[in-house]
DNA sequence: CTTGACACTTACGTAAGGGTAAGGTATACT
DNA sequence: AGTATACCTTACCCTTACGTAAGTGTCAAG
């Protein structure tokens, strides 16, 4: 079948583990679209996308599995809201799924512009620290 | 006594708390100057820096506590090395200590800038996001 | 139809603490 | 010296996010 991907696939591919994959699926965070009646996971192109997405917001902006849940959940709620929405627009519960929409991204926003300070004051001292030792190399 | 801080006002100054603390001296982390015979702990101020070095490494670079030692407990090693060499300075000695040295800042420059390499690249794309909406917003 | 690679479940282990209980200690006030 | 009370101690169980066996099942190829 084409474009399924069985666990040891999306293993490669996302560098997560069997085991995470599974635990995963146990707190219901990412439940693979297909599953055979073996018991076997199948895994979409459209599963791998929502990884990676899980992935930016654990390792990057530190993020809570619970929390990812969370945001997904409720990014996947105004999504199948707005395709209600089209069918029969209400202008303003549209500027409300906007909102919202804007108000997490912006949290998520000034999340990592914070964390980027940080990162970038430590990148500074440890670069002047690595060339105080290079100074130090050269004299010796 | 002067300058002695006891674990309350540690919580206070670092944001860690007394549990941290003590799992902290229990893994052989960050053990306290002194300990009173009653059993309560006081820290210095370099105790405090080495907390602040090992925020660094967990927070920023997302070391586990088990690495952090690792690294703290090399430095350390360098550190008293460098002060025997003082004593009896080799020159081929002190260069080795040095290229030690700045191995490890360079592996930490290394590991940092990756993390900011990916960390802009989603505030890229949040930042797209942020502004798309606001656009959809400003239309409607 | 067996074999080897991969997959599955079950279940206990680990890291890094959080929360709370039950009681000890340091200091300040009387 | 007695006591209040604020802070401290140890100790134990709970949680999250997996790691790590151990044993069993499945599937595609030969």
């Amino acid at each position: 079948m084409a474009g399924l991907l069985r666990i040891g696939d999306v293993v490669e591919r996302t560098g997560l583990t069997h085991r995470a994959l599974h635990y995963y699926e146990e707190i219901g965070l990412l439940v693979p679209s297909v599953k055979l009646d073996g018991g076997m996971r199948l895994y979409t192109e459209e599963d791998l996308r929502r990884i990676d997405r899980i992935l930016e917001l654990r390792e990057l902006l530190g993020l809570s599995l619970k929390e990812i849940k969370r945001i997904l959940e409720a990014e996947e709620a105004r999504a199948s809201l707005l395709l209600a929405a089209r069918r029969e627009p209400t202008p303003e519960s549209r500027r409300a799924d906007l909102e919202k929409a804007l108000a997490i991204a912006e949290d998520q926003l000034a999340l990592i512009r914070a964390r980027l300070k940080e990162m970038r004051a430590l990148e500074g001292r440890l670069a002047d620290e690595a060339q105080g030792l290079r100074d130090a190399l050269k004299a010796s």
